[in-house]
This record gives C-alpha cells, sequence and structure tokens, in this order.
DNA sequence: TTGAAAGCGCTAACAT
DNA sequence: ATGTTAGCGCTTTCAA
C-alpha cells in the first residue's frame, strides 16, 4: 500500500539507488533521468520514508525539546526561538512535556533517543547523575542547569535576584520573602544563593509549584513572614501571589511589593504592571539549538554559555512601608 | 561504537532473535537466558533502537501533534490532556508549532510521517484539500475543523457564540463587535455564522491575530464601531483589548462588555474576571488521541465527535450604556 | 551517469 | 525455547 523508492524504481526503469540518488543527491543523476523519476515519483505519491533513511544516514534531522511544563510563557518564549533556529539550520523540532515529572523527563529523553539527532533539556527535573548517563545514548545540551562535561546554557539569574534584591533593598525594604519553585530547579538555587549575600533579612518560603497556583497558594505564608517585600520564583508565581493578596485586600506595592522572575506578557498586562528579572529566553532557545547543531557533528569541547539578564521595574514594586 | 542487539547476542552466547524476543516478547524466552542476556545487555549499555524497531513493525508508539500557537493556553491545555491520554495508551506526544504559518504546518506534517503513527491536527490553518491529500501519508485527527472522511472532534463554539450573543443582548446591548479571528479558521467561521442569526447588529471586525497583541490592536475600530458589547475571537484577543481599553479609559463592562472564547486560566485573574465560552480542550485532547489511536489499528468510519461548550458569565460584561 | 550488492538495527515467520 | 532466514525502506561504497 504504502510506495517505496522499490516502485517508483520499477515504474521508470531505473535501479533503486538512481532513484534514491535523485532524492538525496540530485547533481549526482543526468538531468533527464532526474526529471523523469521525479514525474513518476510524484505520480505514484512517493515520499522518502525519513525513518529508513535516519537508518543508514544516521541522521534524522530532527530535534527534541523537553520542557517541564508546555504552558510556561518562559517555555514557550524559548520553544518558538529554538524552533526558528532550527528551522534556518534545515531541522524540524519535537516538543515533549514532563508535566514537571522527571520520571517521565526520562522516559522521552528515551523515547527521543534515535528518533531525533539531539535533544535540548530545558531547566530539567532529573538529577546530574541521570542526565550524564543519558547523555551517553544521545547527544544533550542543558539549558538552565550546570552539568559536567555537557554543553550547557545558563541565563544569570543569579545576578539577577542580586539585582532585584538591591531594588528593594534601596527601596527601604529590610524583611523580604523568596518564594522558591520546585526543588530540583537550579534556578531556584541560585536564587537562594543570591539571597545568602542580601542585606535585607530574607525569608525563604518553599518549596511551590512554579505556576500561579503556586504563587496563591503562598500566600497565606508570605503575609505571616513580616516581609514587606517578596522575590517570586517566577512571574507566574508572582502573578498567583499578586491575586490573593488582591482577594485578602492586600494592595501591590502600597502594602507589599513584588518582583517576579521571566518577564513574560502576561506580566506587562493588567495592573499593577510586574516588575521582573528578564529572562532572555529567545537567546538560550537560539544558542541552545546552535550548540547541539555543533555538538552532533563536531565533537570538541562542550561549552557553556552564559547569558545576561536585567531588571526591569514596572509597577508592583515601590518604597516600603513602615 | 552504538550497541547493537548483535554485540548483545555475541556476548551473552544466544542469537540475535533470541535478544530480540526478550526485549519485545519476554514470555517467549526461558527465564534464565532472559536473565542473562538482560545482564550483558545492561552490562554494555544496550538500548533498542526505537527507529529500526519501527521500520520493521510499522508502529513507532508515538503520537504527532500540530498546534498553530504553542504559547496559547487553549492549546497547552489541549496537549496536556492529549499527553497523559497517550501516556495510558503507552504512547509519547511529540508536539510541533506552525507559528500560524500553513506552509510549516504542512513541513511538519511531512516531517511527522513515519515518525509517528498518527498526527492531531489542532485548529488547523491548511486548507481542506491539503489536509485531505496529507491525509494519505500519514493518518489524521483534525480537531476543530470539519474535513471530509476523516476523524474529527469539534467544540460547538457555534452554540457558545448563539449564548454569549443572546447575553449580551439580554443585558440591552442592539449593536456588537464581532472581532474575528486568523482567515483560516474553523471557530471564526463558526462564529460569524452564528452571529449572522443574532437579533443584535453585529458588525464583524477581522481578521486579526489570534493573540493579545491581536486585540489590542483592534481597540480603535472597535471603539469607532460604535457596538457597546464585543465578542472576541479568543480570551487572549480580548484581553488583549481589555488592556487597550483600559489605556484608553474605557472601563469594562461599565463603557463596554466584553467576552471571549476558551476560558483560559489567564482570564480567571485579574480585573475585571472575564465573562467566556468555555472550551472542553481536556476533553477534546483526550478524545482526540482516542480516535487516533483507534483509526490506527481499526479501519472504521471515520467518527465526528461533537463536544458541548458553554457560556461562563463573570464581571467583564454588564448592561448596555444607554 | 548508472547498476549491483551490502548493510543500517531490528522483527517475524518458519524451522528445529 | 532457540536458531535460521528474509526483509522493512533506504543509502552508499564499488564497479561498470
Amino acid at each position: 500500500m504504502t510506495v517505496t523508492i522499490r516502485d517508483v524504481a520499477r515504474a521508470s526503469g531505473v535501479h533503486v539507488s538512481t532513484v534514491s540518488r535523485t532524492f538525496s543527491a540530485p547533481h549526482l543523476v543526468n538531468a533527464e533521468t532526474r526529471t523523469r523519476v521525479l514525474a513518476v515519483a510524484d505520480d505514484l505519491g512517493y515520499r522518502p520514508n525519513r525513518a529508513a533513511r535516519a537508518l543508514t544516514t544516521g541522521k534524522t534531522h530532527n530535534l527534541g525539546l523537553i520542557v517541564a511544563d508546555i504552558a510556561n510563557p518562559f517555555f514557550s518564549s524559548l520553544i518558538k526561538a529554538a524552533q526558528a533556529q532550527a528551522r534556518l539550520r534545515d531541522y524540524h523540532v519535537f516538543v515533549a512535556d514532563t508535566d514537571e515529572d522527571p520520571q517521565v523527563e526520562e522516559e522521552l529523553i528515551q523515547a527521543f533517543a534515535k528518533q531525533v539527532d539531539g535533544v535540548l533539556l530545558c531547566s530539567p527535573r532529573l538529577t546530574n547523575k541521570t542526565i550524564e548517563r543519558l547523555g551517553e545514548e544521545v547527544p544533550l545540551v542543558v539549558v538552565n542547569r550546570r552539568v559536567k562535561g555537557m554543553p550547557t546554557v545558563l541565563m544569570d539569574v543569579g545576578r539577577g535576584a542580586g539585582l532585584a534584591l538591591e531594588h528593594l533593598v534601596a527601596l527601604g525594604h529590610r524583611r523580604i520573602a523568596l518564594v522558591t519553585g520546585p526543588s530540583g530547579s537550579w534556578t531556584s538555587k541560585e536564587m537562594q544563593t543570591a539571597a545568602a549575600t542580601s542585606e535585607a533579612d530574607v525569608v525563604f518560603l518553599g518549596p511551590n509549584p512554579p505556576t500561579a497556583l503556586g504563587g496563591l497558594s503562598a500566600v497565606t505564608d508570605v503575609l505571616a513572614s513580616g516581609a514587606t517585600g517578596v522575590l517570586a520564583y517566577n512571574d507566574l508565581v508572582a502573578i498567583g501571589l499578586m491575586e490573593g493578596l488582591a482577594e485578602r485586600g492586600t494592595e501591590v506595592p502600597r502594602d507589599l511589593s513584588v518582583i517576579g522572575v521571566d518577564d513574560i506578557v502576561t506580566g506587562r498586562l493588567g495592573s499593577p504592571r510586574l516588575t521582573t528579572i528578564a529572562m532572555p529566553t529567545a537567546a538560550a532557545g537560539r544558542m541552545a539549538v546552535d550548540l547541539l547543531l555543533h555538538s552532533v557533528d563536531a565533537e570538541g569541547a562542550p561549552g557553556v554559555t552564559t547569558l545576561e539578564t536585567s531588571l526591569v521595574v514596572r509597577e508592583s514594586t515601590g518604597e516600603a512601608r513602615r
């Protein structure tokens, strides 16, 4: 039923290898023959079987991309950039969502192996050890996680958190709550490290799911902490937090200052507009693809790229209430 | 370098077929042999090559899922449900984003063909004709589009739009703006059809990109239309619209009532909370997977499932200003 | 420029 | 229960 290279060969009176060449190395075949083969192929509705091709060439021209939550705008921005960059290089990107579950993450990497030429691991929840092991089955590039001997793209969120904390301190905040993210998160750890050097008195609240719901459920703790400023794990958490605060009659930034991380578009809408640490997601996506494509054919020393973050001050931060 | 079934066979002193069975039909092989083979395989770091396996079995145990915009919560909700359902059936889902570009959409379907057992096309931008043609290369299930002879999941947005319009009319609105979506969109067309039977005077404004930005840029037209009520293509558009309205000092719902479509979580946050038509995205995702899996092995009459929508009244709609 | 033949890694009858 | 053999659809030497 499915038409193969052999059918085309028979119908056009040439050998299979000629048909093969017509598709994978057209310049090696006589113009006339090529036209004829192409015509017959089109007529028969022939389509090269990419999986079979990959079996011999070892190249699928596909990339896998794994994220913890496809619904998080932070990831979708990265995904879009990665796709665009891959497209430029004649590659396709297949995305999979782990739903924050490390086991699913591992399973997906296995599923991707041999079906793609490499996979991008974004903010993985797996342990470094597991990642290293999986790296032997399929080329990996890791985003926002430091893994020994593996090509890596980092966003300097530690620096950003430092800036955010300084901003809060400058506004007179002395007690600050850090609403942390999932336990496996490198980003979360970086933020905690940055907090340790702050002049302010920082209390850690977490771990929390990295979602609006996570923020919403942290409201009570934040209120109880006595903090006048909050640095949230990400914008989603910050937005959920502000929503909960509004329900309790706590006004932002009058009663409490809130800072998020990521600079997702939702934070720029509504009121108050969110002060946040902007993450270079698009650049990271492009970078990761290039690193991966490079590591696929060139076997050199794995690169570590660190991208800068920046503080975007909007309306959710203000003078500490005294 | 990459360890194959043959290496394992040699190292464990059995034939390749025994090794094959150990992995694909363990019950057919002696317990002792199995343990030994497994041990050797583990030792050598052997991993079955899923692509090669697919070549002989014809089954990859992967599903493709194509959406226009991965960043749209409407799609991510559907994707999550589809993934969960597929997981139940021992399948993996690979997602790809077309960026609203029909040509990319076609390319991606081609890329998926032979690497997955079927693909879910969500709110496609391709023409029916093209979809039908591609359906011959790989099993397809279409969501929110009626394609002849193809398994389909529909969400009854026409009905929902009717309800929304009635709600507006009941509040005294006589002139209503319908902010339409992309031109290839079936949903958009359904809404227009529903609008045609409304008692109110409905003006069509569009096409618009189905994003917050699209809504933002429609503000001027909406204001100029003289409408007192708006039905937007989706929640994202509605949110962008409300943002733009706020900037111009137009208050919702006092000066203008706004209704969206999808019931994304962002619409439930902030103020005013969005009145919207809830779409059964999760059910659609599950349904689509089951239809696809069914059409993969059973060749029956393609089913068309229509899912109900409902109107969720929140704070963005109110009495028409007189 | 084209053909012949081997093989990518695996599975699936069919034998034994 | 295990081995033999053929072959999935394609690419790629090597010869002609």
